[in-house]
DNA sequence: AGCACGCCGACT
DNA sequence: GTCGGCGTGCTC
């Protein structure tokens, strides 16, 4: 007698055991259906065991296996591992896996007609015009037939009962087209191929092995892992890679450009997919058919048979950090991935996560660099402007030295970009005369007014309402003001500076859909606007040739907030703004406004000293034992009342095992300290890096009992620390 | 996560 | 007298 022990995609501690029928083949992988309470559910067997002797328990029986193959070891593994090292439920991994609805079952069929050439002697024009629409369009539904021939539906059926149309079943979800085009890439310069090269002989030698693969913006790096996953797709029919990238790179541009290399277009994975088209990726990617797949952090779930390499394209992006539901890392899993699947893996960015790069030091990756750009093009001079020595006018936030510049680039007819991470009007709206700033309901949080929708916005929450004509606070009429700048202000500003031009905002707010982001991208390269203004959704490599001016509105806002990240990031960002200008042959140049030009930072960003940047935020983290150089975790916990918050801190505070090396810090009000009507506080944990510091918190939650409404979640390497 | 069981307020 | 609110506890 066996067991099956089943994993179900729910947050329960444990897999269960189940009876498996006699005649019923199961093994370790194996997708299942079986009886759990109430219901029936799907579930991954995780184990099969032989039943004990004295195991008189009553097991109930799986019902069903479903014709997908069994999920692989590595694949196992993975889940595991990313549950233990994130301190979530391995069934809470698994509901990540499966996903897409309808993957596990066969494709849906759809009943097609094909002429069989009978002809009756009772030939009416209208089935005269059935058969020559069945000719034209090949297999097609008898509603498309009808549809195409300009006829009744009946007229079809009626070729079928004479048995001049003939019936069958086809899938409508396709395998996809297999890529075909494994040879080295054209017009690759000699800095290309010989990394490229590299890539090629590692592949080909096989095993787990990680890549920095660190180019300069425009380098030409995709070209370079092109050639990596052409010879990892050689190593066998079914060989199979992994893309992932930002959600918001996951443009069509992009899928071509990988179907033009290729030869046939890559899987998709990503939120905008129909159920229909997550169902297609999934399938075709646990059958081993699905060779490329190139999707945002989640498609580093999907199972695939036989993973031989993983690209993670611009690998310092944030949007990699999953902050809801399980929070894990999709650049640090995908590496954690590839060494289970004993695939290779390749890092590619501008400007890597510094983790990264001490990681490539450590020898523990090896770089690659990339170092000039092709043609012309060339990165921007980048300037500081010193805000104290030369301050815009009042109720302005454009120095004079920016405005000129501003000036003379659309009198050259050249285009101008401007940077500030702010949507909106201003971020914060006070009474003049009772000094009330406008809050959210249930949150700390300002609120930013939207002179275009004339509403004042939640950032947070997203709630929002119109602009009141009155003080909903003291009642004064016409007194409420809009401080500080945002991206809208900005344009008014330049449209009042530069009255001919053409002016667009690119935020959130404008490209709400990829048709919008698209339009305004494109109207940007064809010349169509000459100055764009533009949150961090600008620094995502578009191609603007004509653009040779980059202003930085306020460099310093990036650096408040007391984030461990600030300030690479704010470096990250930046050099990718200023690396947008200049590159077709006109050279760019990049203004950057700020109040501390002495910064560090600041410092290194002119000079263009990347690995400057980085030795001196690496000194300081190595110095204060931060992350890469210590770790580091978050518990928040949130509640609806204070007093219920109050005593679930105490209790957790109390709760906290004593760990060699650990330091608990808190609790302490979370940086957003209400949210949704929601209390919360943070504890924040740190450690040497030899501490398991995932064990040391499921430890610490396990022994946990909370009263009912409070809530808690572990953050291994907190990002945002909201 | 579902879905039940359970014990307290406004209704035909 | 019931219908139903969501607190809490279980699912091999």
């Amino acid at each position: 007698m066996k067991i099956a022990s089943i994993l179900f995609p729910l947050p329960l501690p444990e897999p269960f055991d189940y009876a498996i029928p006699d005649g019923m083949y199961v093994e370790p992988g194996s997708y299942v259906r079986a009886p759990l309470g109430k219901i029936e559910r799907t579930g991954v067997v995780w184990a099969v065991k032989t039943r004990a002797e004295d195991d008189t328990r009553d097991l109930k029986p799986v019902i069903d296996v479903y014709p997908v193959p069994a999920m692989p070891e590595p694949m196992r593994k993975f889940v595991s591992f990313a549950a233990r090292y994130n301190v979530a439920h391995p069934g809470h991994v698994l509901a990540m896996v499966l996903r897409a609805r309808g993957g596990l079952k066969p494709s849906p069929t759809a009943t097609v007609y094909e002429p069989t050439g009978y002809r009756s002697n009772r030939m009416t024009e209208a089935r005269v015009k059935v058969l020559d629409a069945a000719r034209e369009a090949g297999p097609t539904s008898a509603a498309e037939l009808a549809r195409q021939a300009g006829v009744s539906p009946g007229v079809v059926k009626g070729l079928v009962d004479i048995g001049s149309l003939e019936a069958r079943e086809v899938e409508t979800d396709l395998p996809y087209l297999q890529p075909t085009r494994f040879e080295c890439g054209e017009h690759l310069t000699a800095e290309q191929k010989t990394a490229g090269d590299e890539l090629r002989r590692a592949i080909a030698k096989g095993g787990f092995q990680p890549f920095l693969l660190d180019g300069i913006t425009g380098s030409g790096k995709t070209e370079v892992y092109f050639e990596a996953i052409a010879e990892a797709l050689q190593k066998a029919d079914d060989a199979q890679v992994l893309v992932l990238l930002p959600e918001i790179a996951l443009t069509q541009a992009v899928l071509a450009r990988f179907e033009d290399r290729f030869g046939a277009p890559p899987a998709p994975w990503h939120s905008g997919l129909s159920d229909a088209e997550r169902r297609r990726t999934w399938r075709e990617t646990a059958h081993g058919r699905a060779r490329i797949v190139i999707g945002a952090r989640s498609a580093l779930f999907l199972p695939f048979r036989n993973l031989k390499l993983v690209i993670v394209d611009e690998e310092h992006d944030t949007s990699f950090k999953q902050e809801d539901g399980v929070t894990y890392h999709a650049r640090d899993m995908a590496v954690m991935r590839a060494k289970l699947e004993d695939a290779a893996i390749v890092l590619a960015s501008a400007t890597p996560a510094l983790e990264t790069m001490v990681n490539a030091e450590a020898g523990r990756y090896k770089r690659l660099r990339l170092s000039a750009r092709p043609g012309a093009a060339r990165l921007p001079d980048i300037e500081l402007v010193d805000l104290r020595l030369d301050p815009p006018e009042k109720g302005n936030w454009l120095s004079p030295t920016l405005s000129n510049a501003l000036v003379s680039t659309f009198e050259a007819g050249e285009q101008g970009l401007l940077f500030l991470n702010r949507r909106g009007y201003a971020p914060l709206v006070i009474c003049k005369a009772c000094g009330e700033r406008l809050k959210s309901p249930g949150t700390e949080s300002w609120l930013t007014e939207h002179r275009y929708t004339n509403r004042l916005v939640c950032h947070l929450t997203g709630w929002s309402m119109p602009k009141p004509e009155a003080c909903p606070m003291c009642g004064a009429k016409d007194s409420l003001m809009g401080v500080g700048p945002g991206v809208e202000r900005v344009a008014e500003e330049v449209r009042v500076l530069l009255p001919q031009a053409r002016v667009e905002i690119f935020s959130s707010d404008t490209a709400r859909s990829g048709e919008e982001t698209r339009g305004i991208v494109d109207r940007m390269a064809g010349g169509e606007i000459d100055v764009l203004i533009g949150t961090q959704i600008v620094a995502k490599g578009h191609n603007f040739p004509n653009l040779t001016l980059v202003g930085v509105v306020d460099a310093d806002s990036g650096m408040k907030g007391g984030d461990l990240r600030a300030g690479e990031r704010t470096y990250q960002l930046l050099s990718q703004v200023a690396g947008r200008a200049g590159r077709a042959e006109r050279p760019g140049r990049a203004l950057i406004q700020t109040y501390g030009p002495e910064n560090p930072a600041m410092i290194a960003l002119a000079a263009g000293d990347r690995d400057g940047f980085l030795q001196i935020e690496r000194d300081v983290r190595a110095e204060l034992m931060l992350p890469p150089f210590g770790r580091m975790a978050a518990l928040v916990l949130s509640a609806p009342t204070p007093q219920l918050i109050e005593e679930a801190g105490r209790l957790t505070g109390a709760a906290a095992p004593n760990g060699e090396g650990v330091t608990v810090y808190g609790p302490a009000p979370a940086p957003i300290s209400l949210l949704r009507g929601r209390h919360r506080i943070r504890f924040l944990i740190t450690s040497p890096r030899d501490v398991d510091l995932s064990a040391y918190m499921a430890a610490w939650l396990k022994g946990l009992k909370l009263p009912n409404p409070v809530r808690i979640s572990a953050d291994i390497d907190p990002y945002s620390f909201l």
